[in-house]
RNA sequence: GGCCUCAUGGUCAAGCGGUUAAGACGUCGCCCUCUCACGGCGAAAACAGGGGUUCGAGUCCCCUUGGGGCUACCA
């Protein structure tokens, strides 16, 4: 049979980290056994949809390079995947699952069943309508009685699953409530729209947050009451915020699109929620789609709560940008370059090399490229550094050689001034460190900087680069 | 409160009765080096607690503690 998974968000919010692990494991498992990645929105509950959500997931989804086989926008041969336009399938099924006496009408009014409420402050509904007689129901059908379809739990009894990850799972029915199926205002709740859309879409194996560990027994009733093949079932534990807090949506926490935004990758960030919750057997962790389709295995999900920790998320960015060849990541540091004074004034081909091996998300670019120019009056102590035994001494007379040796090059590229530099200072007898740290400082007035004496002069160009050893010439002279 | 469930370094995690208890991030140190990075090498750092079972327990069972979830006309 073939395997056929799906993703079923609500559209209430952005796409947030823990439904993206939801979606890619769904798709992991899916693909690797050469089945089908459904997308099906559950909107159900009209007073939380919120304009343009669907959008975000059809392209969150895009982003993370999960492509759905089918879904709203793709078509497909179980359709609609929206469930808002499928209304009528719901009712339809919930009736037959009356007739089975899965299900039953209740006519109660909210007041009434508020007064159930217990110590605790759960309502617990005591089966009331469900003691009423055909003509009764009948009666305030025609009368049109504002109704709502309970679920109709066993009383004893045990309802119990092998749950893919969490393994036995029991449930005594007492514990479980006649659940709400179709609301007064005809639509289903997610309780029951699940059970159907799954059967009807063919969904094999059912991969979800363990929010809906100890539910299940009353979805298999459903199943059973119907007499549909019960699905596989595959528990995910949490992603955390911290030890005590989930990720939620509420908060606006770890939203896909923020993250895009700050400039972290889609791969790396998809990459790194694969890891929350999963291993691999040989433990590799920078891995492909690809890779990850092959590797996915539900032996390696784990069953307790992952904290999200972005220092390693920043750690694995890093590594992308750093495996990047420099035309890609120059292409796609463009918008971040962009934000910088310095954007359009130097080599941006250059300043993007620099900047590969020094970032770990593209945020980070413009507060490390505008140092460029940020050139003025500097303290001329930065001339002193003890291990390359060198001080403003030795700045008077280095930096005129210098000087006359980038003045002299034609051609003001990397390598020549690499050349000019380590030959003078071979030539006169100097530590490479004691042309070079003067030469950085006087081109840059900074004492740290992304990159040497060479890189700096060659970013700057041979005026500014001769501007500026002029300007700090004169400076130690004053 | 009741029920379900989880528990290895700060974090993610290997481990599935016998190991010097992996690896990664982070931290610290060293090397490389014109600064900062990159890269290389190394170090510190964990089986929540208590009972069992067993020749032997991080691995199995029970209890305690702690965490998460469910307990909606939300999903």
């Amino acid at each position: 049979m073939k395997v056929r998974t799906r993703f079923a968000p609500s559209p209430t919010g952005f796409m947030h980290l823990g439904g993206m692990r939801t979606a890619l494991y769904c798709y992991l498992f899916a693909k690797q056994h050469g089945g089908d990645f459904i997308l099906r929105i559950e909107d159900t509950d009209q007073e939380r949809y919120v304009e343009g959500a669907v959008e975000v997931i059809y392209s969150s989804l895009k982003e993370g390079g999960m492509d759905y086989d089918e879904g709203p926008d793709k078509g497909g041969d179980y359709g609609p995947y929206v469930q808002s336009e499928r209304k009528e399938i719901y009712l339809k099924y919930a009736k037959e699952l009356v007739e089975r006496g899965g299900a039953y009408y209740c006519f109660c009014t909210k007041e009434r069943v508020e007064s159930l409420r217990d110590e605790n402050g759960n309502v617990r509904y005591d089966k009331h309508c469900l003691h009423l007689t055909k003509e009764e129901i009948q009666k305030n059908l025609e009368l049109g009685v504002p109704y709502v379809i309970r679920q109709n739990i066993p009383e004893h009894g045990v309802g119990s699953y092998e749950d893919a990850v969490y393994g036995h799972i029991a449930v005594d029915y007492n514990e479980l409530e006649d659940g709400i199926l179709i609301k007064s205002d005809g639509l289903p709740t997610y309780n029951f729209a699940n059970v159907v859309d799954d059967h009807l879409m063919g969904i094999t194996h059912v991969i979800r947050g363990t929010e809906y560990l100890s539910s299940t027994p009353k979805y298999n009733l459903m199943y059973d009451a119907f007499g549909w093949e019960r699905p596989v079932y595959i528990h995910l534990p949490p992603i955390m915020k911290d030890a005590t807090r989930k990720l939620s949506k509420r908060y606006g926490d770890a939203n896909f699109d923020d993250f895009v935004s700050k400039g972290y990758l889609p791969e790396a960030i998809v990459n790194y929620i694969a890891l929350l919750g999963w291993a691999p057997k040989d433990n590799s962790e920078k891995m492909t789609m690809q890779e990850m389709i092959e590797k996915f295995s539900l032996d390696g999900v784990s069953k307790s709560p992952a904290i999200f920790d972005d220092v390693k998320l920043r750690w694995l960015n890093g590594e992308y940008l750093k495996a990047m060849d420099d035309e890609a990541f120059y292409r796609i540091s463009e918008p971040f370059r962009k934000q910088s004074k310095t954007y359009g004034k130097y080599d941006g081909r250059l300043i993007a090399k620099l900047l590969k091996t020094r970032i770990e998300i593209m945020s980070e670019i413009p507060e490390k490229i505008d140092f460029l120019e940020e050139y003025g009056e500097f303290d001329v102590n930065m001339f002193y550094h003890k291990k390359m035994k060198t001080d403003t001494e030795m700045a008077k007379t280095v930096l005129p050689l210098v000087y006359d040796a980038l003045n002299a090059l034609d051609s003001f590229d990397h390598q020549s001034i690499h050349d000019a530099l380590l030959s003078l200072a071979t030539e006169k007898q100097f530590k490479n460190g004691q042309i070079l740290w003067p030469a950085r400082v006087a081109l840059t007035a900074k004492d740290v900087t992304p990159g040497g004496a060479v890189e700096m002069a060659e970013i700057l160009g041979k005026e500014e680069s001769l501007r500026r050893i002029k300007f700090s010439m004169d400076l130690l002279n004053k």
